[in-house]
RNA sequence: GCCGGGAUGGCGGAAUUGGUAGACGCAAGGGACUCAAAAUCCCUCGAUCGCAAGGUCAUGAGAGUUCGAUUCUCUCUCCCGGCACCA
């Protein structure tokens, strides 16, 4: 071959043809098996494409490829979750409409995935925003609050002074900052909208036994959910009507329990008859100002106030022990009371060495026969809280409710979905929601409920619009419903899911609560929606700092394909290292693989009349495993390290068999699709499906086997695979006869091993 | 503090899960081709001793189990992720 290797020229030809082929469309009636193959949608952001998403999609494009080599039909849909932040927040700095912002960046973003060549469904495409998109997330919303999943409380919630809107307890960093935006988190007393998630805890922690995911996602949902059992156990109050129900897991150390602690929310603090109203008044105030970071952060530096003249009964041994209110405690875990064991508990052992309380070593007895002894209750608790779905933003999916003039809460009627996301607005931010402004909204509330009735202006949390799109990539111009149930039972559930680990509590668990909840309002027939589930790495800056702005030292995949090509930008993503490792960009590399797909353009092929090759034909077929198998577990870097050991081998050769060419080729094809298929084209070789591999040929005639004398390698020996033990130790003690100055203690053999000898 | 996961040449990484450590690639050095350069091709490439054959050491540190340990066990150091006054 004469031409010189022209990536762009064959990339567009190739990426034109497909197009217009429509050659990854997923068939909805189809005899062949179902593999639905998912990438977490991005949000479309002005900066375009980020080199880490190329590794995930390059990785689950290569993956559906092979899927369907293999004879499957396969979904591989892509879309855009595109309501958030960014979009409005430009808008308020500049005035241009995030409507605007938003399709400009996805059809920048679709032109950059295209130029790669990733083999998605593009007739399923689908952004949240849009309202044929929306009208459904409005409509689950709808059919959550009539069946009593979302319900409106008024609580103490976390306020971004930055975005100025409340953010779900996930959204919250360690350290009270927000996620998003860096800003102290405040707390503030709103009325908002909540997802009850709380009701599915448990499962959402049990049946995450059920899916291939990575053990470490799977613990950090379990922590987050946070799973305790104990007891709860009644304290009476001397003298009163009154008892106090603390939450423990130790009712072993219950003996030990010598003072009883509320939280400053508890409601018996205000009905108990202690002597020091004022003091005590004081200090429930201070407490309430502080934020949980602000209890937390003044860490074990104490506080607390004694409710005197009252005594709470310890029902193990009848004594009577003070009870106290202290911040430690907190009001919306468990009972928001606690039965405090200074011997067994550090916090406890703290405050009862601050203010003087009894501290009393103990035997410990049965956890579960001393709760039954004493008429407790073996409970669960979970740290988990509801979902706090209200944002008082724009640029989102309005919430479908209305007020009727005594105020009272309407899901809005499905035939008036979807409920349009007004334009009438200042899109600056004041601390109520820009769709208070809107004349328009107002009006259309009215002239179709009546006069008085008021819309509700605060919009979703975007992750309830990402909560639920893998239902509508099965059937996404469906204008009926959502999904609909035979398109959902044929592609459900994903069979990959691959993603950033960021997404670990946030978008995977709320995920996985819709389709409980789903399942529970009788709209599908399974439990978890990603049955596997794998994590991208980050990759990082060649000077392995992370990729920013600020250090001027981002890799745009753009001019990486512009340099190398599509394939040599996907081929050497794969080639970096594990898919879940993080790793640093090095572009020396990148030109590395791109020799290769030089040298792959260049290889000499033809009819060769010789007898086959057994060496190379071993090779062959090894390859065809090692790469098979990898692509399974997506270990994409050692397949195309294989492949490369098979390119050093057939250039070793010289002029290659068509049979063999044809077959690396396939095997090349999931990870440069638009090479090969140039190179199948040229050399007129028809290609059947992907290659199966002769177990009879995975073993060559012969294999070299070490030989060890006393655990040091002293010789290696060519012997026949299947060679017998006498026939091995024979040859081994022939080749380090110079070694075994002693009688020999011990042989081993280890068939296509290793001989072990010992003097 | 608790729970996960890591640490292998100058660099990215590989090692069939206890069986020849460093595959594959990058960088580097030497050579061929060329008037020259680029591209391409060939050779070397963990450290150390040796002219060589070959020896010795070596997978974060230290111990242990084993004929044999990057892999298993224990202790420690550092890095990454999650949780953290959740009773």
């Amino acid at each position: 071959m004469a031409s010189t290797y022209d990536p762009k020229e064959i990339e567009a030809k190739w990426q034109k043809k497909w197009e217009e082929s429509r050659a990854f469309a997923a068939e909805d009636t189809s005899d062949k098996p179902k593999q639905y193959i998912l990438d977490m949608f991005p949000y479309p952001s002005g900066d375009g494409l980020h080199v880490g998403h190329v590794e995930g999609y390059t990785a689950t494009d290569i993956y559906s490829r092979y899927q369907r080599m293999r004879g499957f039909n396969v979904l591989h849909p892509m879309g855009w979750d595109a309501f958030g932040l960014p979009a409005e927040n430009y808008a308020i700095k500049t005035g241009v409409p995030p409507q605007e912002t938003t399709d400009k960046s996805i059809n920048n973003f679709r032109k950059q995935i295209k130029a790669l060549g990733l083999s998605y469904d593009w007739d399923r495409e689908v952004g949240t925003h849009n309202p044929d998109y929306y009208r459904w997330t409005q409509w689950l919303f709808a059919q959550f609050f009539e069946k009593g999943l979302v319900y409106k409380k008024k609580a103490l919630v976390n306020w971004d002074p930055v975005d100025q809107t409340v953010l779900a307890n996930e959204q919250v960093l360690p350290d009270g900052t927000a996620e998003r935006s860096g800003a102290k988190v405040e707390k503030r007393d709103l009325e908002q909208w909540f997802f009850k998630i709380t009701d599915y805890a448990d499962e959402l922690a049990d049946s995450l036994d059920k899916v291939d995911w990575p053990e470490s996602t799977k613990i950090n949902q379990r922590n987050w959910i946070g799973r305790s059992e104990g007891a709860q156990i009644k304290f009476p109050i001397s003298n009163s009507q009154f008892s106090i129900e603390v939450f423990t897991t130790r009712p072993d150390t219950l003996f030990g329990a010598t003072y009883v602690v509320l939280a400053p929310e508890h409601p018996l603090v205000t009905s108990l008859p202690y002597e020091n109203k004022a003091e005590v008044e004081a200090y429930v105030q201070e407490a309430k100002n502080k934020s949980d970071i602000d209890r937390s952060a003044e860490g074990k530096d104490k506080t607390g106030v004694e409710l005197k003249g009252v005594k709470a009964i310890n029902p193990a041994n009848k004594e009577e022990v003070p009870v106290w209110v202290a911040d430690y405690v907190l009001g919306h875990y468990g009972t928001g009371a606690i039965m405090a064991v200074p011997a067994h508990d550090e916090r406890d052992k703290e405050f009862a060495q601050k203010f003087g309380l009894a501290v009393r070593e103990i035997e410990l007895e049965d956890p579960k026969e001393m709760t039954a002894k004493v008429g407790g209750t073996w409970t669960k608790q979970y740290r988990l809280r509801d979902w706090l779905v209200s944002r008082q933003r724009y640029w989102g999916a309005p919430i479908p409710i209305v007020y009727d003039p005594e105020g009272k809460a309407h899901a809005i009627p499905e035939e008036h979905l979807p409920w349009m996301l007004p334009t009438d607005v200042e899109f600056k931010p004041t601390g109520t929601s820009p769709l208070g402004q809107s004349k328009e909204l107002l009006e259309r509330t009215e002239r179709i409920f009546g006069k008085g009735w008021k819309p509700e202006i605060d919009t979703m949390d975007t992750f309830v619009c990402s909560s639920w799109y893998f239902f509508r990539f099965t059937d996404p111009r469906n204008e009926k419903e959502f999904a609909s149930k035979a398109a959902m039972q044929q592609w459900l559930p994903v069979d990959l899911y691959v993603g950033g680990a960021e997404h670990t509590v946030l978008h995977l668990l709320y995920a996985r609560f819709f389709t409980k909840a789903l399942r529970d309002l009788g709209y599908l027939g399974f439990d978890e929606p990603f049955l596997k589930l794998r994590h991208q790495g980050t990759i990082l800056a060649e000077d392995s700092r992370k990729m920013s702005k600020r250090w001027g030292n981002v890799i745009n995949p753009d001019d990486m394909v512009e340099r190398f090509g599509a394939d040599a930008v996907r081929l050497y993503e794969m080639f970096m290292g594990p898919l879940e490792a993080m790793k640093p960009w090095n572009t020396n590399n990148i030109a590395g693989v791109r020799r290769f797909l030089e040298r792959v353009w260049r290889l000499e092929t033809g009819l060769v009349h010789d007898i086959p090759n057994i060496e190379l034909e071993t090779l062959v077929h090894q390859t065809i495993k090692k790469v098979g198998d990898d692509i399974e577990s997506l270990k994409m870097n050692t397949a195309v390290s294989a492949l490369m050991i098979l390119l050093n081998a057939f250039e070793k050769y010289g002029t290659v068999p068509l049979y063999l060419y044809g077959t690396f080729l396939q095997l090349l094809a999931p990870f440069a699709p638009h090479l090969t298929s140039e190179l199948v084209e040229k050399s007129g070789i028809t290609l059947a499906d992907w290659p199966q591999f002769d177990p009879s040929k995975l073993t060559s005639s012969s294999i070299k086997i070490a030989v060890q004398v006393n655990g040091k390698l002293r010789a290696t020996v060519t012997l026949a695979p299947d060679a017998s033990e006498d026939e091995a130790l024979l040859a081994a003690r022939e080749a380090v006869k110079k070694w075994l100055t002693g009688a020999e203690k011990k042989a081993v053999y280890i068939p296509g091993k290793i001989v072990s000898l010992v003097v």
